[in-house]
DNA sequence: AATGAATGAGCGTTCATTCAT
DNA sequence: TATGAATGAACGCTCATTCAT
């Protein structure tokens, strides 16, 4: 079979339904948590028989792991949009490139506050791996920051003893208490755009008058 | 009871039972986590019958609160030792009181990895109720920081233009992810220091040259 | 349809599935044992669909009975190869007769190892039915050998009072446990040769000096 | 605790409750089979819940092994009870001490027949572990009636040539035939003693005339 | 006729909670 | 008051069987 072999009807019902199990997973385990949501929680939802699900998933710990997957497939898609850390040269575009990324931020969260909920909130404590998942992708955020802190020194619009790394991890404290802040009052959008200017305020600037 | 009723033996007692089982729930919880703690764990731990859980507590449920309270008793008392906000004057004597307050949180996190552990990791995912008394902490603490803040800018050493409130938020989410980098290695207390170094830097003055 | 009718093609490969079929269970039944097979774990021995299967039995239960009695058609045929019991007249050719006849049965236990599992282990255990089964196969067997008996006794090579029957079925036994010994250590078949001489021996003239 | 110690009252109940639910579990294992036999199938016999099962027993295999090895004391103590090999020094003594020994076996089948079931037929084909431990069984078994011949020839009443080891081994596939027939027809004690009979006189002086 | 996706009854096991002692 | 034996709801998972394609 190569690659343009189009799918056979059967396979693309078996990946639909696969689809349709991870997103009603996602929401089982968003709204009640993981913990929470029994199998027959996920079946019912879609209306299958709880046994069909073992025959597309292995158990129920292997369908978390899907669902973090995809979830984290929206969120590496999210920042792979951004143009490159490079990309800038000046302060001035770099403050612009810092308020593209946080309404990036800011409308991902509110097109995808469950999303947000299921990462921060619940896969933090299903286990020690996902735990450890959960971290590694903050450590990755993290150094994923300082590629554009670094990007800023070298172009010499950011402050030359900068300890990168940690300031990248400091950034992205900042957009998990942002990210934070939203979920505790989802009715409230102006609230996520204030913190938003506030955000990049403290990181280009400080508090210092 | 009144304030003079002095306690008898017996009360006495069973306060000190009850905060020993408050103790020992503290600890399987923030090791193996609240779902994947019985009861029988915790009384075991204590070398009591699991039956006698529940003179003392109503469920489960019950004493995890209990257990999050004390701990949140804990965290309010090391703010509460710190000095008052308008106890500094000057952005010199501000960053001496940063560093401090971050020197207090270091030592916290080190000497409470448990703690920070069940109120970061664990206490996220447990149900709605105990989701909103974290982040009810969390904006708590970010209207802790504002009065720090609004103390800076009435001075008028900080910039007058602040969201304070914001901010603060933001000021927490930095504290955040430095604990989260810290519970994901423990072993290594350096890393710890210079996150803090790194974070009051971009506090006081951002990222810009 | 009678005898004389060829059988279409269509009827031709449908019977060959079937004992296809039919042999793959008995591959696994004797391996895995009956309530460890799964119906799916026979179709994709074969590679067939599980669907398939049940074009062809009713279900688990019948295709077991369609094993056992496909098991007990060779037995029976072993036996019925055998020459008949009036085909010798002295005591010595009745020795060399049950020398032949323990030959044959070690030949078969050599060469089936799996049959006399699935029927001295496995059969006897799935219902009442089924051990019914395996004690009427048995009985006959007892049966058979009383057969081979009382013409030893109208020869006169015999005792005159034995009780055949009983005596048959105590031979049974005999075979039964030889056949036990062989498979809890299969790959020692000197052992077998050894047993079956001292069945003989026990058989023709007991143990007293 | 010293060995004068009795057991406290919860002692005995929690010990007289695990023997109640040991001889249920035998009761369902023999007669319905282990497989087709529900952990609530044994605590419902009792009128026990069945998470009290999980109180005394680790799993649905630990208690096979429990009421096997219950039942194998049973066999053991039988056979324990009969005077040791080495006590007869005549042939006419020997077939006395086989014809007691033949006795007993009725009488312990006759008894217990659901004993007889479980370790013959049931017992055979759980688990690979388990057919070893059968297995076991009857091999000690015709070492052990292999002891009694060894006595017989150093006493020079057998037959000096016996292959004594699997002569034993034959007796006892005559012993285990005699089971067997006994199972398929609980109804007609006769047919026991007619066969004790027959397979005591086969032992002593074979068929032949 | 062959397939394999779907189904749901059924079972082993856990554990929060109750209550008799 | 402390205990731990007892309970049964609940859940993860398997697999024989059905049936639309």
């Amino acid at each position: 079979m190569n690659e343009h072999t189009p799918l056979t009807r059967a396979e693309r019902q078996r990946l639909q339904l696969q689809a349709e199990i991870i997103e009603a997973a996602f929401l089982e385990f968003s709204e009640r948590g993981y913990h929470q949501t029994a199998i027959s929680d996920i079946a019912k939802r879609l209306g299958i028989g709880h046994g069909t699900f073992y025959r597309h998933f292995q158990n129920k710990r292997d369908i978390l792991d899907k669902v973090i997957l995809d979830t984290l497939y929206k969120i590496t898609a999210l920042l792979a949009e951004e143009n490159a850390p490079d990309a800038v040269s000046t302060l001035e575009d770099y403050i612009i490139q810092c308020e593209r990324i946080a309404d990036r931020f800011q409308q991902f969260a509110k097109d995808n506050p469950k999303t947000v909920r299921l990462i921060l909130l619940e896969a933090t404590s299903i286990d020690k791996e996902m735990t450890a998942h959960i971290n590694n992708l903050l450590h990755m955020g993290g150094l994923f920051v300082a590629n554009y802190l670094n990007n800023g020194i070298q172009k010499g619009f950011l402050k030359a003893n900068l300890d990168t790394e940690m300031t990248g991890h400091a950034v992205v404290g900042i957009i998990i208490a942002g990210a934070l802040r939203f979920l505790s009052d989802v009715e409230n959008p102006k609230m996520l755009e204030q913190y938003a200017y506030a955000a990049v305020q403290l990181l280009i600037s400080g508090v210092a008058a």
